[in-house]
DNA sequence: TTGTAGGCGTTATCAA
DNA sequence: TTGATAACGCCTACAA
């Protein structure tokens, strides 16, 4: 197919290049006859503007690359499909970066911005992937960007999450409520800073009740439902068992209740299982999960919402903004054996 | 940050744009001694090519996009994970088209390749998203483009996909040898293409038994575990229940296994049950459910790597081609009740 | 092996 | 309201 670009139409509706470009990106400065008469020529040759050649000119991509250590988490799975949504409706592609939690491919995903592949990056890991000179302020090395769901250690960056010391706070409370207080975490690897927040609201609530910590109930998983079914083999080898389980994810949840189901225990009746994140299988578990809910389109949404903003030049505030979590109680907590 | 490109490097190190080029793009070109000084500058300087620059003059933009109809779907997620791997490593970033199965964001993103922004198309829907001459042939009116996971009519297009014909067969063949001859399917929604396939494979296993069609036992879910719930609600009002239901996706199979067991059947004692897809949550319910594992890792790479193929101008066979499934027993299904 | 020069398709500036 | 013209950053004949 011979190329067709902007010089054509502009031969066959004669009129300049310079008026076919305002057709398409500015009509509101065309006359109603010449716009007509041009839309008219586009329509018949089903022209479609090069957005190459625009982007070179007006220097932006019209691109945003969200980089994320997991599409395959119906967490992360389910925040990008809202910044997909807010993405197109605001004109802009999403570039997808999978990282796999590696550092090098956030770097190699960050550098489409360097390039001008992508006008600004949506982050949902806790490094930034960009060399940045720690004796200079942040802003301003920086490329628009937001964080989500993810802490990083910086009031310089826009970041959107859940309050995760309140949400764990009140999932343990929930549990102290209904009369637990052996309570047992498996929480994520140590370096997430997500999971030493959800740590610190346990702490929070244990020190609230006076309830001692017992460094024996808090074990460290990886997220995986296998991680949590042998933090769960643990659990059930101590000589006090925990009559709860309080899990930093749902998939690790439902790794315990597996093994604890396995090993005869019945879930809720003997041991309580809390989760965190309430994904779309969580309800479809047996028994349904509790756990503490994240309004995951939310946090997509909030997320895009302020990058456009950014990228349209407004200026938005920096530091951490929190969207509200619920705690969905289900079936697999209850009130503590006696 | 005054911009810099090859212009001010090729100043810096005493040589001419051409030559900051080839040290960029074809570095066999350029002898030792100048390749070092210019990249010792191009480090020293901090310089990243604009990509857009280079796609405008070579007329690659190196996207893909990946039309899926929701990313939230864990074959979906899976099949991305390996694709975005494969392209990543080819050089290729992915454009995501969430599309929430409309056909208007189908063509949006599609659009994307008329634009340039996209070099070619990763199809997982059964509509070609382009408009086409149906009085010509196919190829040639068409992008680079495969089709994963969902059938096309038309064998002048790649397609990666299992034989849903030959997996659902051989899943009701497995029910039947277990003694079920009662084999109800929950469908997909009737426009689904590899919906009708598997219904196909029903059919010939039954044949095959000289088992009778019973059309009651047929009935059609949207592949959500509502509808999972709903179609098992009807399936125990029959007269004559059904001693296994086969579902067209784990996720209605769940829902299936979730209603049986909130009504009292015990699974699978009462009720075989089997899923298709072998999602990551499929071995995490209880009881884990039995069913057709497809191999999502494999159909996204082979996606990709044809469509690779394709962009690098080498002619790739269309038609379909079938990657192996297998049966995945665990324990939602057993001997039929006497 | 390197340099010169033109152009990829669009938009922005300026003048008409 | 429209048109002429010069970029945007890079690549690639072609010439040296």
């Amino acid at each position: 197919m011979a190329t067709i670009g902007i010089k054509e139409i502009a031969t066959l509706a004669k009129v300049s290049p310079a008026t076919v470009s305002r057709v398409i990106s500015s009509p509101e400065l065309v006359s109603k006859k010449t716009l007509n008469k041009v839309k008219k020529v586009i329509d018949e040759m089903g022209y479609r503007p090069n957005r190459i050649g625009a982007s070179l000119r007006t220097r932006k991509s019209g691109n945003i690359v969200a980089i994320i250590p997991d599409i395959t988490n119906p967490v992360n799975a389910g925040i990008i499909r809202a910044i997909e949504q807010g993405a197109q409706s605001a004109g802009y592609s999403i570039l997808l970066g999978d990282t796999q939690n590696l550092e090098e491919r956030e770097r190699h995903y960050a550098d489409l911005v360097l390039a001008g592949q992508a006008d600004g990056v949506l982050l949902f890991c806790s490094r930034i992937p960009f060399k940045t000179d720690p004796n200079q302020p942040l802003a301003g090395q920086l490329p628009p960007l937001v964080n989500g769901n993810e802490r990083i250690d910086s009031d310089e960056i826009v970041q959107v999450a859940v309050d995760n010391v309140a949400a764990a706070k009140a999932a343990v409370e929930y549990l102290i409520d209904q009369g637990h207080t052996r309570i047992a975490v498996v929480t994520g690897p140590d370096d997430v800073p997500s999971s030493k927040e959800r740590l610190e609201g346990y702490h929070y609530a244990l020190q609230g009740a006076g309830i001692a910590i017992d460094n024996n109930l808090q074990l460290a998983g990886d997220y995986t439902a296998e991680s949590g079914k042998s933090c769960a083999e643990k659990l059930l080898l101590l000589r006090d068992r925990p009559t709860a389980i309080f899990c930093f994810n749902d998939e690790m949840a439902i790794g315990v209740m597996k093994l604890l189901q396995r090993q005869g225990f019945n879930v809720p009746n003997d041991v309580s299982v809390m989760g965190f994140d309430d994904i779309h299988y969580a309800d479809l578990v047996t028994p349904a999960l509790t756990t503490v809910h994240q309004p995951l389109h939310e946090i997509g949404s909030t997320c895009i919402k302020l990058l456009i903003q950014q990228l349209k030049g407004q200026v938005v505030q920096p530091g951490r903004q929190f969207l509200p979590f619920t705690l969905k109680i289900r079936a697999s907590t209850g009130p503590a054996p006696r």
